[in-house]
DNA sequence: TTGACCACTGAACAGCGTTCACTACAGTGA
DNA sequence: TCACTGTAGTGAACGCTGTTCAGTGGTCAA
């Protein structure tokens, strides 16, 4: 009779607690984000708006939540392909690239919020567990002959890579693509054949550089490169 | 006497015009596209919200006015970069496609708008011209062996990767990117080569397929391939 | 029965994009 | 010089937004 009522309570406070979140998918995925409002939510949850603070306390940690949701279906994916080991990595790379892009089209509005609206300044969403399996399996396709920097390099350019075909085909749906798939394969393709290729020396600056990786690089910018090789 | 006053008041008008457009801009780059608001914008240049609505009729246009602007600049260096004829073709396509990125870098508000935030149903911008750069340099990197079918398809994926990095660069300056400019050519690199390298088939459905493009391709994914080749 | 705790609300605040009736003024023709 | 016209600009409003906060009604323990 005494932490009954309680429990009983903190049941029924996740209850709406999870039906405002579904609501506020539900929302998501017919008005998309822009049509998202937080007022919008309490008429469709039958609360006021006020109501809504109780449980979440801000518009912005209401997206985190629901994209962290999403995203976990994405990790969870990529965790298994990462666990079969026998298989070909470069394969499982792709693989790993093209549920990558998939899950984007399938959660336009989520990757949106994740990748585009949200303020940078903010902490980013956990992607680095996606990152995470990426590294690994260029890792796994290069062999541990590479640097870790260089690793970091290729792993990032494969992500730019990828991330840019998601972004294009999720936010640009009506522009005359080829074809969709046709297009992500390429993509994909050429970015992990080049993340896989021999080792570049960073473009020069005129000057010899030693065999380490230029730490300068990022600053100075070549203008008006005088010598080519 | 009489075109005198209509001309000086025309005059004046586009005075105020590209004042309030002046006046827009450096918010937009002070304070971003977050920042950015029709009051403070009026409150800017000293007038009321209700007098920008005698220049601009929405915030859209006023931002579309700006966007299109600002890729006119990116359209003439590409455009310089195709007249250049006898340079390595290879060469110049790397070359516009860094431009690009360093021009996304260099107006990180309107890149965001132009991509990103503007609701996709409305008309593009006209990147296109900045596309059909592209496109012809691709062609001149290829010749005229290929199909338009495969030159588009190529084009677009150079775009997608290139717009990868940028978007990425732009929209999440405080990742801790290895190195911004290896990035960018780590990821030009690998695109421009994988698009200009021989042509693949698309990917089988675990049926034979003739030389022909696939055009069931778009439609029917592979779910569980059971054959790999 | 009293008192504490709780979910929830109504009203408000400040800001937003946008509209509209209105004013003040410059230039024109008589 | 005077009345008329067209126009740049305004103030106030509308309906929307995210968010806060004092207050209300109900449930439960003592």
């Amino acid at each position: 009779m005494f932490m009954q009522a309680e429990a009983r309570r903190e049941r029924y406070r996740q209850e709406t607690r999870s039906a405002i979140l579904g609501a506020a998918r539900e929302i998501f995925v017919r008005q998309g984000f822009e049509g998202f409002s937080m007022r919008t939510l309490a008429r469709f949850v039958g609360y006021s708006p006020a109501a809504i603070y109780l449980h979440f306390t801000s518009k912005e940690e209401l997206f985190d939540i629901l994209v962290e949701e999403s995203f976990v279906h994405l990790y969870e994916a990529l965790g298994i392909l990462l666990k079969e080991r026998g298989k070909d990595p470069v394969r499982q790379l792709k693989r790993g690239l093209r549920l990558y892009v998939e899950w984007g089209l399938k959660h336009p509005s989520e990757y949106q919020i994740a990748f585009i609206v949200r303020n940078p300044t903010k902490k980013p969403y956990r992607t680095h567990r996606a990152f995470d399996v990426a590294r690994a399996l260029v890792k796994l396709c290069l062999g541990s002959s590479k640097a870790e920097r260089e690793l970091e390099l290729r792993t990032q350019a494969l992500w730019a890579a990828t991330h840019g075909i998601t972004s294009l085909l999720t936010q640009r749906p009506s522009f005359p693509w080829v074809s969709k798939q046709r297009l992500i394969d390429q993509v994909i393709d050429s970015a992990v054949q080049g993340a896989l290729g021999p080792t570049k020396r960073p473009r020069s600056n005129g000057k010899k550089l030693d065999g380490h990786l230029c730490k300068r690089n990022s600053k100075h910018r070549q203008k008006n490169p005088k010598h080519h090789s």
